[in-house]
DNA sequence: CTTGACCCTTACGTAACGTAATATTTTATC
DNA sequence: GATAAAATATTACGTTACGTAAGGGTCAAG
């Protein structure tokens, strides 16, 4: 069965200039030619595109889908664990630019007048005021009104809390990553300085005895969660947080 | 004050031809041109184009840069926010990439042959036990030791173990998201099914009695740091996440 | 046999410059 | 003042992965 270049374009999802463009650069090539120099291509070429588009859509260049096609399944498991390390690297660049945009946002809301900041926060207000008109018109029941009140408790939607709390947390977390990268002991005193500065900050929203403060330091470490979070800054990031936390709160809090 | 093409360039940090490009399509014009064709900037160029390489820092295009300088402050503002949702999008998109590219590798590895498996993990061991001598040898103290001890006794360094989780919690997160968008209570079969999976996963690590459940509820939607790990899924999701644990724990927990 | 759907190749446009190639002008040195 | 080195200018091609025509054959149905 021979699929011409709209048949198999509209059975992949993809438009005839790209299977144009693939076999242009070589990445695929259909099965054969006819006379007529239409393009053919059977099942085989199909499977093969089924995994350029896997490989594209992992964020792969054409480039390298043609390496990897060439390649076995142990080159593929090297190529894919570099991709990888490239992505998450992208992770902790795009945090530190939304980081960055915060800090902006704050600055120019402080140079806005007082009609201005009225009017943007009208927007969002507005649109929060949308989100729980929809939650009370979907699901108005008792129960959905406890959603709501419990988020009007955390206080977390006060905008300038907590992006502050957010920047505030960013930095002592590059902070210590930078601390990791200089190769310093997580007992040292730089690095409880730091820690001190998380313990305050963590502390204004719970009570942090000295146990629960090492209890925190035990969630950062075996949570999952908390693993993936932190890999984002320093790959030894919870270890090191962790170390450091359990030594400050043995050290410094009573 | 008049600085040419070169000194600008090395005093701005970027090259002579990008300083062509920005006067070629109008980003940023020199003060004037000398008879002899010569570009001349001066200081407020100088102004204009840090502010360019601010914003193109944070990922805007020069064409929206362009649009950026003539506007005000708070339609700035707009754009900013309406860039940091890009971003944000950003991140849910790598992060589903990530999650993809770990269950290829996983699903490749259980292609491999158990050779190919000890050359490939032989070589992550190695880079592991090198990082180990680093530590060593940089901070060789008995306190050192106890940090290697730590990350021995948390077992987070099982590879497929650690895969496992992540992956499984990442679903679950995604299962929540889409619980979100289309409406569903927390409180819903649905989505207590899917609580119950969260309950089971983390219950591989913590002993979760219902107190503890509840408590870690309310640390999810308390903790700055988990607010901001869970808004990589949706900006509800801490909330969401929350009031269903809670009511998974009240209900089902004994 | 016509008509419309499909096929082909050629080629320009995209973003933001890097990298020549070639020509002119300024600056420094002798 | 002559010469060389440094800096400047313009022009233009290369990069990625196609989208979007333009202009012109081919195929299947009625």
């Amino acid at each position: 069965m021979a699929y011409t270049v709209k048949k198999l374009a509209k059975i992949s999802g993809i438009s005839v200039r790209t299977l144009h463009w693939y076999d242009e650069i070589g990445l695929l090539k259909p099965a054969y030619s006819g006379n007529n120099g239409y393009r053919y291509y059977e099942e085989k070429q199909m499977l093969i595109l089924q995994q350029i588009l896997f490989f594209k859509e992992l964020g792969f260049t054409l480039n390298d889908i043609q390496k990897l096609l060439s390649q076995n399944d142990f080159d593929n498991l090297k190529a894919l664990s570099a991709h990888r390390k490239v992505l998450e690297e992208d992770l902790v660049r795009i945090n530190s630019l939304i980081s960055t945009i915060d800090k902006t946002i704050l600055h120019l809301e402080g140079k806005q007048t007082m009609s201005d900041k009225e009017l943007y926060y009208g927007f969002e207000s507005a649109r929060q005021k949308e989100y729980e008109q929809y939650l009370v018109k979907y699901h108005g029941t008792p129960a959905e009104e406890r959603l709501l009140e419990c988020k009007k408790r955390t206080a977390i939607w006060d905008k300038e809390v907590w992006d502050e709390v957010k920047n505030k947390g960013d930095t002592i977390h590059k902070d210590l990553a930078d601390a990791i990268q200089k190769g310093l002991s997580p007992h040292s005193d730089d690095v409880q300085t730091i820690i001190h500065r998380h313990y305050q900050l963590q502390n204004r929203f719970f009570n942090l005895t000295r146990e629960v403060y090492i209890g925190l330091s035990e969630l950062y470490v075996q949570h999952p969660d908390f693993k993936k979070f932190f890999d984002v800054y320093h790959p030894k990031m919870i270890e090191f947080l962790g170390e450091a936390m359990r030594y400050y709160a043995n050290k410094t809090l009573s």
